[in-house]
DNA sequence: TTGAAAGCGCTAACAT
DNA sequence: ATGTTAGCGCTTTCAA
């Protein structure tokens, strides 16, 4: 268990003083080019590199960034995880995760527990409030993700004209109805979904309906199944992958077709969406880069020492077309049982 | 920004001194049950919380760990990450999560860098070799995850009955053969796979064969149907599920009805493996609880100061019979083209 | 350009 | 049982 060097050892081995090797790491043009080569050196030799927490207790930066997510079960964080992991390892920063669990006040008790610790915070799907959130982001540079909320960034796509391409692509396959199956009321990205679809319906003239809210899984959306209505709507856009996904299966469970009677869109495009049968089309988000964008937008404002309020960023969606959905043909009665 | 307060101002508002607050807090037996008291509540009034880089700067405890994964694209490491990060955080320890991407070199990288920021590192499906691993483990403590390094505590699933349960539920299904599609020759798993079912096979008595090597992905499981010979096996374990995915899609892409014409098995049972179609008859890992049981025993490896050389686990294997596979028909001959 | 000294917040020896 | 002191490794004043 050799003692790792510390910032004396590597004074002494280059013969001037802590301080100067300390200027010398971190700033080279304020020392003589010599004592920096030196320094440099002697650094390199010893296998010297600053211990984060010891640089921390002098400079208040840990050089760590959090990525709280309410529920890193969702198959939607997987990519933003990976996106904001890259992100901060590429600007030399570690990343904590922290998984909320869908509890708002589990997820406070979290962000609060990291805090000290890290740098900046980003929020992935939060539960928590507002207010809270705003309060937060008061003491920690705060990036919210997939959500909005007012005079804290975020980092969200462009629901409305996703949605509006999905309805234009189900218009064009003849549907003239278009039912949302709805995910959590308090969810903010279920709020704005549904408003562009009603939107996009309205502009491309075909009528828009509201059903469930389903359980945001894929069981939720095998449940929801039973729950369309009768008769089935012909095109159906599901609040994300997950419900949309649940509802193919339910609804072939039940004998009806894919996209034969009924056309599902999804939404988020995540993994999953291109392997289950038939593939999903759904409204694709580009969840990677969300979460690197997201991270360097953080570090940005961090960087900016607060002064800069890290700005928002809307990026877009891409409707994605694969197998779930097709032409209209009829409209099923489904048998009652 | 109101600045949090420190423990002097605790002291200061209890009437005691710092070390007394610090002792009252972390170990209260050690102080007078009146003050003991006193120091709670103010420290509970104003808020207080140790800094945890400061408390590391004097006991060298960071209160982290670090999950260092391979890949973090790889479904098969979400259970585990979910399981290892609630496991810390139960434990009051916050995780650090680093993606090696499939590069030795950078999981060094990361490790070394993670190295003086945590108490204990788990290495999941690490791709480095046997001898760095032991010399990282010699500086911190260590778990290796879904493989096994000499003196290196570490965390497997048993695949010799996995893959002997698998192998005999083929044989009961009619199978007299059966073919292993081998992952990437570098994994620990891939060795341990193949050699259990070509025992089960012998036990079994019926035939093994070794196909592949195929790239450990669903692309890669495609392309591997390409090339399983001619003719087909009727039976075929794959290295994991991705690949057994791959496999089906692959075959059925060609004709190849799956189970009718070819029975498939994967391994781990990730959480994909129950969405496809057909639904995947795999050997179940019990992925969550393995990152779970790696942090609790590298935490327990922590408590005990590398005293107690943190013992291994090998967790139970479960063969979970889905759609995948069934009773042998016969054997195609594959369409030349 | 460089060195010396002070201090970040906390804890662990050492005193009392 | 409690207070006093010293020090963790690093950075940042302040002097020279």
């Amino acid at each position: 268990m050799a003692d790792r060097p510390t910032i004396y050892d590597v004074a002494r081995s280059a013969g001037v003083a802590p301080s100067t090797v300390s200027r010398a790491l971190a700033r080279p043009g304020r020392v003589s080019a010599g004592t920096a080569e030196r320094v440099r050196a002697a650094a390199a030799e010893l296998g010297y590199r600053a211990l984060p927490q010891a640089r921390a207790a002098s400079t208040a930066a840990t050089g760590m960034i959090a990525l709280v997510i309410s529920d890193i079960t969702n198959p939607f964080g997987f990519e933003i995880i990976r996106g904001a992991e890259h992100a901060a390892s590429d600007a030399g920063y570690t990343m904590i995760l922290s998984d909320a669990q869908e509890s708002g006040t589990r997820e406070r008790t979290l962000v609060e527990r990291a805090m000290p610790s890290v740098d900046g915070i980003v929020l992935a799907s939060s539960r928590m409030s507002d207010s809270t959130i705003r309060m937060m982001a008061k003491q920690k540079p705060t990036v919210v993700l997939n959500r909005a909320v007012l005079d804290v960034p975020s980092v969200v796509t462009d629901n409305r004209r996703g949605a509006a391409a999905a309805v234009e692509h189900l218009r064009e396959l003849g549907h003239d109805a278009v039912s949302y199956l709805a995910g959590p009321e308090a969810s903010w990205a279920d709020g704005t979904r549904w408003k562009a679809v009603l939107e996009a319906a309205q502009i491309a003239g075909v009528r828009a309906r509201r059903a469930g809210p389903a359980v945001p899984t894929v069981d939720g959306g095998v449940a929801a199944a039973a729950e369309l209505g009768d008769p089935l709507p012909t095109a159906v856009v599901a609040f994300n992958d997950q419900v949309a996904i649940g509802l193919v299966r339910g609804l072939r469970r039940r004998g009806v077709d894919v996209p034969g009677d009924v056309s599902v869109v999804g939404f988020d495009d995540i993994m999953l969406a291109r392997l289950v049968t038939p593939e999903l089309t759904t409204v694709a988000a580009p969840l990677r880069t969300m979460g690197g964008v997201a991270v360097r937008n953080l570090l940005a404002q961090i960087a900016s020492s607060g002064a800069t309020p890290a700005r928002s960023a809307e990026l877009p969606a891409q409707l994605v077309v694969r197998a779930s959905t097709g032409p209209r043909r009829r409209r099923v009665r489904q048998r009652s049982r």
